[in-house]
DNA sequence: CCAATTCGCAACAAGTTGTAGCGATACCGT
DNA sequence: ACGGTATCGCTACAACTTGTTGCGAATTGG
């Protein structure tokens, strides 16, 4: 009633070698035939865990994408600013805006789709906390537009470094910083 | 000296069926058989004017891509809602954001992303001069942060638009509007 | 010892981008 | 009129992808 067991490492090297790859040369350049080969493994041992390329990447970076810190640096516009740090630094390399590709074939997946957004909610948890502090020191009023300020903070990273030329910029964080506490501090959204 | 000419039709037929597939299907779907074919080509034909198929979206985008309307409702807050309108209209068609594939594949062709990235250059210049209109109007004072409000302004629509669920509603449009607003009128970046 | 399941491996299917080659066709300059 | 030249229509190929199928060998539980 059980046959040969399954290899339990084998999964975890698939895994760390799809993170390694990812890592190094972008989403468009994995293949699965890499992977299987860097991990001493074959295509199929890939298949037979997940159902597609893009499955396989969902699990890697809900496995292997670092934690988001929280900072709490006892004032709203130091957590903003460390935050947007943060995202800086993510998006600063050059693997993960060939994530773009990931988020296209996202598209095309539902499950994967769901796993990726649970993770993405589950990352903006500190974003959350840091506000509900603000909120509680007094600092600001309730937010109203609470699910969408992690947009507010990471678009114009993403879109500056999707469309703009180098680097994301001290002075481009300052910006953002600065226009999400604006929002926030503001005593309401319309005056 | 001269050989056979061109025939100047096939180009703007490639172009347009180009654009009719990209716009139903999204770039990931589009292949270059399909637009030949359409287009009543051969696959040759296409590669006879383009490089590979992310110059010819380039092209496409360049060609077919509606202008970003100059709005000039006569105050910043009119104008930078009618933007966001605009942008969210843009965002919330489902081809496009099935553009993530074409970025993707932009980071791989230099001249293709000079092209795209004039491309966007040009279609951020009436929030420039929308901005330009309120400094004069002295509704605001200058903005040295300039090239960056294009990126605050559409990046947390697109990001919404990537991540979360269904289309963007009028309530993130205020938002990101007032988070936009409310930066540039401050009397400076840092208080 | 037997059934079940994975493993290692090879081969295949269907699709993509991009290239090569060739006769036929149409145009330009002489 | 004619030769050079470039495009056109078409077929075929190369190299690569993702994903599937099949089968003997290995390894475990009952």
């Amino acid at each position: 009633m059980a046959g040969r067991p399954r290899d339990p490492d084998l999964e975890q090297r698939l895994l760390a070698t799809a993170w390694s790859l990812l890592t190094s040369n972008g989403y468009d350049a994995l293949t699965l035939t890499q992977v299987a080969a860097q991990a001493g493994a074959h295509r199929t041992d890939v298949y037979r865990r997940w159902r597609s390329k893009v499955r396989l990447v969902a699990d890697v970076l809900d496995t292997y994408l670092p934690p988001v810190p929280d900072p709490d640096t006892g004032t709203l516009h130091g957590d903003l600013r460390a935050f947007a740090q943060d995202l800086a630094g993510a998006w600063n390399e050059p693997w993960n805006d060939g994530l773009v590709g990931f988020l296209a074939d996202l598209r095309g997946d539902g499950e994967a789709g769901r796993t990726f957004r649970a993770l993405v909610s589950r990352r903006s948890q500190p974003l959350v906390d840091a506000i509900a502090r603000a909120v509680r020191r007094g600092e600001i009023a309730e937010v109203p537009e609470l699910p969408f300020v992690g947009n507010l903070l990471e678009g114009p990273l993403m879109h500056r470094r999707m469309f703009g030329g180098g680097p994301l910029t001290p002075e481009e964080l300052d910006v953002v910083t600065w226009s999400v506490h604006r929002l926030l501090t503001g005593t309401s959204v319309k005056p």
